[in-house]
DNA sequence: TAGGATACCTACTGGACGGTATGCGTCCGC
DNA sequence: GCGGACGCATACCGTCCAGTAGGTATCCTA
């Protein structure tokens, strides 16, 4: 299996590089060529591990889910994380080149209805959870839709990441991620709750 | 002037099939051929009225420009003000293909970055002026950021249409964006003034 | 009623793009 | 030490697309 280490680095080289391409112009205006020349690599290496276009860039998009899967909760505070898990995802989308292309083949729709609906239906999975954790702990007001809740979250993080983008290349997005639970979360949290908060990034 | 009454109808009807396509498609995978099917006309009418792609796209774009200047706030509360206006955007993206069009065409980044800047702060300046109407009024929260409130505001408005799109084609949107009002609001104004705000759409 | 401008139609072109066919070296198992 | 699969390279193909060239009908003006 010694061979097959080689094989392993060209295929991730072509799926950095089609995250990357995906991520500048979009899915349809992202060429093959483009991809192959970023990753170094010839047409036949590429479709050898990927069958066609569309195949690769699903294979992007599951890098977001397998981001997701990675992360782990470091608080006891459902609240807390659900912070945590904004900043962290804000620093993934300021690194992580396959995060980056996920994200807005996911944001751009048309082309794979089915795949997009998931990744964002995990992400409001995920904060819906914490957020009913955080209704157990008494922590929210009381009478918060927990759906509208997670909904109005994960919708607003996509906006906010998406204009930070477009104004600033994500170069705010700590800080409009700062700005954003500065202001969603009192309508939220209850107060005993917000007080034991920490709404900066925490390190 | 008789002659240019058809001319000014063929110009509307590929300038509206082009928002809808684009509003599909994105930029990139909008094709003439389809503009031109849906409008009815040939290739040589649509390059008459608009020199290239691009150039369509961007009169498409304009079209933002000129529904925000001809929405008129209502109340002399400038918070409702706020909240009539998002429901109003809403209702526009439901059913004005030209307002669908160009959001889609602002979102999506890498072909004309410069015209999306511009529609961005078009948007956040009317937020901002609103805002500061707030503020003089002794409406919001003492210490609120201006420029962070509306660049929140904004960018989860953005999201939230464009999650409600993906994942239920718009027919929900009235309903998120209640739900980003009710969220939002306790944490930008003061009681006494949320009090008087009617946070579902008014008629 | 001539004649020019306006508004449009049809046929075509050059290029780029996704994808394929086929060939070639290299390593691994036996 | 060899056969075959693995991993890749190269040349090529058919398609589709944005844009153009040049013609034509309609109307407005004078």
């Amino acid at each position: 299996m010694a061979r097959q280490a080689r094989a392993l680095a060209t295929r991730q080289a072509v799926l950095v590089a089609a995250a990357e391409v995906f991520d500048e112009r979009g899915y349809a205006a992202a060429t093959m060529s483009e991809i192959l020349d970023r990753a170094g690599v010839t047409k036949g290496a590429l479709y050898f591990h990927f069958h066609s276009k569309e195949d690769l860039a699903l294979a992007v998009i599951e890098g977001q889910g397998a981001w997701i899967s990675g992360w782990a909760p470091a608080s006891d505070s459902p609240v807390q994380n659900l912070i945590d898990l904004g900043y962290a995802f804000a620093r993934a989308l300021q690194t992580d080149p396959l995060v980056r292309g996920s994200i807005r083949l996911t944001i751009e729709h048309g082309s794979f209805t089915q795949p997009q609906i998931a990744a964002y239906q995990g992400w409001m999975d995920t904060v819906g959870e914490l957020l009913e954790r955080a209704q157990e702990a008494g922590d929210l007001h009381p009478g918060v839709d927990l759906a509208a809740a997670s909904g109005v979250i994960t919708g607003a993080v996509t906006g906010i990441q998406l204009s930070s983008q477009v104004l600033a290349g994500r170069q705010d997005l700590i800080q409009r991620m700062s700005d954003l639970w500065t202001l969603l979360l009192p309508g939220l949290v209850q107060p005993h709750a917000l007080a034991r908060l920490s709404v900066a990034e925490r390190g």
